[in-house]
DNA sequence: TACAATGTCTTACATTATAAAACAAACGGG
DNA sequence: CCCGTTTGTTTTATAATGTAAGACATTGTA
């Protein structure tokens, strides 16, 4: 039977070793051995068989490994289902608040926006899908750094560069951090004109089965309709639809 | 030692069970193990160590399984590699040609638009990063259907709802089937004005370890600089630089 | 209410992964 | 140019590990 927990350990190792490639883009198979703590035919084992299944790939002749397209191929999956998987709460986010709503992906300091669904208004917030920006200066950014392990949220804090927008803007590391402990109590995120003057968003982060977020969605509209309560109503609902989502995702609390 | 050509059975396996959510969404032990051909403890096993690596997961409660986000998040690297592998290349075609480059990637019929760099003319081409567009109305999206296996291309075919766009537009699945032909002999694809007038682009795909495409460049311009001669010379240079771009993607041949 | 089908857990067994060591090939400095 | 070092790869013995039968629990259905 397996080890601890009911885990099977080549699989287990397996992913270890895929791991590795989170912070070297290119490994040999000795340097993996002693990043998993494993002796090098064992490693070599484990890197070919992903390798044959096109996890891992290598260039041709070199021996230096790196991760695989196959992997790119099967996370287009899990981000087709994703999509498919709030559709339905985007909907009925706009169906009540008659807002434009979107879905985010983190990407490093990054945030791309993956879908949304537009405000029935003519006088709507218009992003486009695909488009990328700060973690730091959206209300989806800040819910999903929010989510981050101390440690993490101080690095990505130590390495921004603070650029004035508007007089709303985050100045600096202290501000933002007095933010990041608001959204962790509430349970979701705000941007009050910080990125554009009149426009002001209201975010909530979909965990996933560690706790952290990858996703988030958010409510944008004119500053003029959104008002205190309207935000703090549209908080709570977003609060609401990404605790379910979360669940999905694999978060258990 | 492992069974045949070296590879470690628990592992395939695992990796196996992962490809089976390609079809279904949603799966059970027992669903996994009929398909996989696993006595469904064996299936449980390596289906929870999956789980607890979070490349899968399980809707609250439920008993279904699906794609966890861990494995969107390690695609995402594949990705940012990918980038980073394909910019030289993207730069030595801006620089030769003086047209827009772009690389995109394959999501199911649709391409999507991953990276450009931009002519350095006033009058050029410019496409969004993060857009979609068919896969048959784009020289990249031709240049990659061009490696399918061929009931794939038919499938794809099959499904397509041709509009014209232009006169030149590709109006039924015989002269798109007679394109995909002569792309397999040249090597690279041709859209002359066949989206938009004035505008035409040569491109060529990126192989995996498999000698399917899921990424492809172009080079895109005002049709009146995109002559026969222009188009040709680029059409060599993409087939040399996808070639190499394809090798280190795992393709040998 | 009983039956069928599901996910989960336990256990005995031998198949399977493991790692030591030998090998080959590539590299780099003296 | 050669020798020592380091790399990836292959072979082989050993026993640890994954396997699958079956018991159990839980759920849904007729």
């Amino acid at each position: 039977m397996a080890k601890e927990g009911n885990t099977i350990q080549s699989v287990d190792r397996a992913i270890e070793i895929l791991r590795c490639f989170e912070k070297n883009e290119e490994l040999g198979v000795t340097e993996i051995g002693k990043m998993v703590d494993l002796h090098k035919s064992t490693a070599f084992n484990l890197i070919s068989t992903l390798e044959k299944a096109g996890l891992l790939a290598k260039d041709e002749g070199a021996s230096k490994y790196k991760l695989g397209s196959e992997l790119f191929r099967l996370g287009t999956f899990v981000n087709s289902n994703l999509r498919k998987m709030c559709r339905p709460y985007l909907e009925k986010l706009v169906a009540e608040y008659s807002e434009t709503v979107n879905l985010v992906a983190r990407n490093g300091d990054m945030v791309i926006y993956l879908e949304k669904i537009e405000s029935p208004h003519s006088m709507r917030i218009s992003t486009d899908e695909g488009s990328k920006l700060p973690l730091h200066s959206t209300a989806v950014g800040k819910s999903i750094m929010a989510t981050l392990p101390e440690e993490e949220i101080l690095k990505v804090i130590g390495e921004i560069e603070f650029c004035k927008f508007t007089e709303n803007t985050i100045s600096g590391a202290d501000e933002l951090l007095i933010q990041i402990r608001d959204i962790k109590g509430k349970g979701y995120a705000e941007d009050i004109q910080e990125y554009e003057i009149g426009l002001t968003c209201v975010a909530a982060s979909i965990k996933d089965h560690t706790g952290v977020a990858s996703y988030a969605i958010s409510v944008s509209g004119p500053h003029s309709r959104m008002t205190e309560e309207v935000r703090e109503k549209i908080g709570k609902t977003l609060v609401e639809y990404t605790s379910e989502l979360s669940k999905k995702m694999g978060y258990y609390k």
